[in-house]
DNA sequence: ACAATATAAAACCATATGGTTGAACGACTC
DNA sequence: GAGTCGTTCAACCATATGGTTTTATATTGT
């Protein structure tokens, strides 16, 4: 579970990736799809996906010669699991005026 | 924010790193309690210490010739919420059969 | 003043990551 | 059967990451 978790964030952590998923929320996506919208070779995209798909976000089926993937939500829902351990601490009126001081001095920028 | 969200899940894809987490979560540590538990020397650990920094998980201050650390939460937070888009998709009874199943099977090895 | 402590900083190494191009391959179309 | 489409694979490159050791710098205790 350890090292699935070392998996599922690695993943996260990629603006394409997450990109992919929020594609594959729609519904199942061809590889060509979840590439197209992204700009780099396809052979970089494809290999994006590989990545969600070894880190189990994302399922592969043969439809012809298409390759369609479908979201796995399972690591998902142990990400956040874990990430939910700290909900006390973000839910902490300290944290939370501490975190309305961060936005207001963001915003005077 | 897409930055952050790449800054805050690749800090989290590491055991270490999320172990020190966990430490703080009961309370302030120094850089050198922090990296105590771990099998590596101090150089390396402290190493961890400022990636969960950079991504703004935790916050330093000084105190004499240590480094107190502090659990942010806020960033933890964002990255939570980011998750739970994808609540709906591990609630669906189709997502739980299958995790049931996964689960099966991992247990028949 | 001196030694010990806590940490930072630099240089280095091996491996992983994110990207590229080009070749190969199976599956459809004609 | 030939070409095209969707995809994989391999080789390569630059940079990032996770670790090491060594050196340096405050701070504290004696």
């Amino acid at each position: 579970m350890v090292e699935r978790l070392d998996l599922t964030f690695a993943a996260l952590a990629d603006p394409t990736r997450r990109a992919m998923l929020a594609s594959l929320a729609l519904g199942e996506r061809s590889v060509g799809e979840l590439a197209a919208p992204h700009a780099m070779s396809f052979a970089g995209a494809a290999k994006h996906v590989g990545v969600l798909e070894r880190a189990g976000l994302v399922e592969r089926r043969k439809a012809g010669r298409q390759q369609l993937c479908r979201l796995k939500a399972e690591r998902l829902r142990e990400a956040d699991e874990w990430l939910r351990q700290w909900e006390r601490f973000w839910l902490s009126t300290l944290d939370r005026l501490e975190a309305i001081i961060v936005e207001d001095q963001a915003k005077l920028k």
